[in-house]
DNA sequence: TTGAAAGCGCTACCAA
DNA sequence: TTGGTAGCGCTTTCAA
């Protein structure tokens, strides 16, 4: 038994001591134009009586209006539909803030990207939501907006060494740890195993390619890792890459494909007839990848749970604007390991990205 | 671009029609006194202006007051600490209704426990956190405490069949099947494995092994099961069990741990140096199991989220006495399935459940 | 240094 | 069926 939050109020504060609920209200905030003994006299009775602002109350009062922005590419929509789904979720969850929240569109990193980002420097956001891509273009962008006042909050990627505000996204580099611990798992053999990867400019993807490697090193000696390939999301580039490689004399026993652009990978292997006999570890969860787990043909998948990534930014762009926080935190989700006993739990949610963090179900007869 | 969430006000909407602001409450919320008329005229016009409730101004004016207990166990304190704390995180984040929240203790299930509930049913509480034991001693408590007035929350298991207001817990079905394919993956000549369980008439614990059992019937029907062993959370009966199991002459080349209650079978398999020779999947991560994982004696462990299990019970129960959701929601988390790759990004948290959720670090420098 | 009072947007009550 | 208004707990401004 402990903590009791109690109710009471800053009148009753000002009751008790005598003086007004202005001088109450100067004291708590630390403003000026109050004695230091009376600030200390009611410092002392707020402790006593366990003081708790009305948040209710405060919020109505300062009543803050902030605009928001998320800017993020149309293309590999299973992963940005539940980041929006995600911020919308957020952002209705508000409380004590009018927030107003626009979405802006471009096809694909790369494409209209820069364009879109000129457009919102106009608009003069409080707050935008982005990927950040290839760093040697983004960089600049980024101080540009901060420069202008607005809060830069990176999502699904980071950009360090920037003055953004913060980022969120799925660990990397442990995404590649596990991914090698897993083909490790399957293959006890000397064996060789390769990765896809997209653009190793993208911190990400670097992030991921070092964890991989650094693992395997580590706990799986006797796996040879082949050149990384990097299809910078072009479907037709990574099928191309995938053919040439399993037709080639070292064909790897394991796969990571450490990007959304597996489909194309997995469709060379099936032509090939290699699917089931070679290990595959895949990123994200879609559609098409779904039968492929359940069968076994994907031996796992990392999940990089977009519309926590989505939720979890926009709260924090949120507290950073409130005030409440000056850090610039990079936080960094633990993705989870979706192999086929467990693939029901997320599959859902494809259809239904409501929730996502939980899963609502019925136990299932026993 | 889409969405955007505008300000304006009750008052805009009086204004724009020329009625009282009450005449515009009324309508909005389906109130008695409103003509059928200008109730769709109010309608359209807060759709066409896009009218958004001030939720600060709403909870101020309602201020309702809840009072709210946990009463959980001190026993298993890496589980239940968590818990506690990711209560007084969705305690302290609540806005626009006075919580006043009470932790209760009883030593362990089965000790105490029911006079604490006793104790509770005096106080009236408006809501109750709670984790259901055993069906044949709960399913009372709780639908007397229903019966009272107060809405009982489940965390960590279950309690079906009652008038419980919802439950919050690791998908057990699921954590049963997730250890078996892992056990699979580690095993792929025809082998024995062998459950260690809890209570078979607690909830989660039998749905454990069902997924479990399920779960080898067809994805891995090579490995024989064994007969489960119920150690009741006693750590000596667990080690007893551990030894006649390991010394007999079926010994399992597979484990899995399925409750909190793990310590005594490693230590007893310790001691007849099979650790590292047994695969083993434990449940929950606490301090001893760290380096257990780090050193490949434990392949892998499933764990529950106690601090998320904590924050969405109690967000859960505030949104049900809000009258927001009159549901009787079953939320089954996905367990994370933690292995030595991934293990930095949860062990840290087991001394700063500060965030439990999300990881917040630097990034490994590359 | 302090007190008094207006008012944030909403709900609820009373009067018309 | 409607309009008018008090007041939720707080911040802030103006006056003392």
């Amino acid at each position: 038994m402990s903590d009791t939050k109690g109710s009471s109020g800053i009148k009753e504060i000002a009751r008790a001591l005598n003086v007004s609920i202005g001088t109450v209200d100067r004291a708590l905030h630390g403003r000026a134009g109050v004695s230091e003994k009376t600030k200390t006299r009611v410092l002392q009775m707020a402790e006593r009586i366990g003081y708790k602002p009305n948040l209710a109350a405060q919020a109505l009062k300062l009543n803050r209006k902030l605009s928001i922005a998320a800017i993020l590419p149309k293309h590999i929509s299973h992963f940005f539909d539940p980041v929006r789904a995600g911020i919308c979720a957020a952002a209705a969850a508000t409380v004590g803030m009018q927030v107003s929240l626009e979405f802006h569109e471009y096809p694909r990193l790369g494409v209209g990207d820069v364009d879109a980002f000129k457009r919102a420097t106009e608009r003069h956001y409080d707050g935008i939501i982005f990927l950040p891509g290839d760093t040697r273009k983004f960089d600049s962008l980024i101080r540009t907006l901060s420069r202008n006042g607005t809060a830069m909050m990176c999502v699904g990627s980071d950009a360090p060494n920037t003055d953004r505000m913060g980022s969120v996204a799925a660990h990397a580099y442990v995404s590649g740890a596990i991914a090698a611990e897993l083909l490790a798992m399957k293959l006890p053999q000397r064996s060789t195993v390769a990765v896809f990867s997209g653009d190793l400019f993208t911190m990400d993807h670097a992030e991921k390619l070092r964890g991989f490697a650094a693992t395997l090193a580590v706990q799986a000696p006797h796996l040879m890792l082949l050149p990384a390939l990097e299809s910078h999301e072009q479907p037709k580039q990574a099928y191309q890459q995938a053919l040439a490689l399993m037709k080639g004399k070292d064909r790897p026993q394991g796969l990571y494909l450490s990007t959304a652009n597996s489909m194309p990978v997995l469709k060379a292997l099936d032509e090939l007839s290699l699917l089931g006999k070679v290990q595959i570890v895949t990123t994200d969860l879609f559609q098409e990848l779904i039968p492929l787990i359940e069968f076994g043909k994907v031996m796992a998948t990392l999940y990089q749970r977009p519309y926590t990534q989505g939720k979890v930014a926009f709260e924090t762009l949120m507290r950073h604007l409130r005030g409440d926080d000056k850090s610039h935190p990079s936080i960094r989700l633990a993705p989870h390991v979706i192999f086929r006993s467990n693939l029901p739990l997320f599959s859902s949610q494809i259809i239904d990205t409501d929730e996502e963090e939980e899963v609502e179900t019925k136990m299932p007869k026993g």
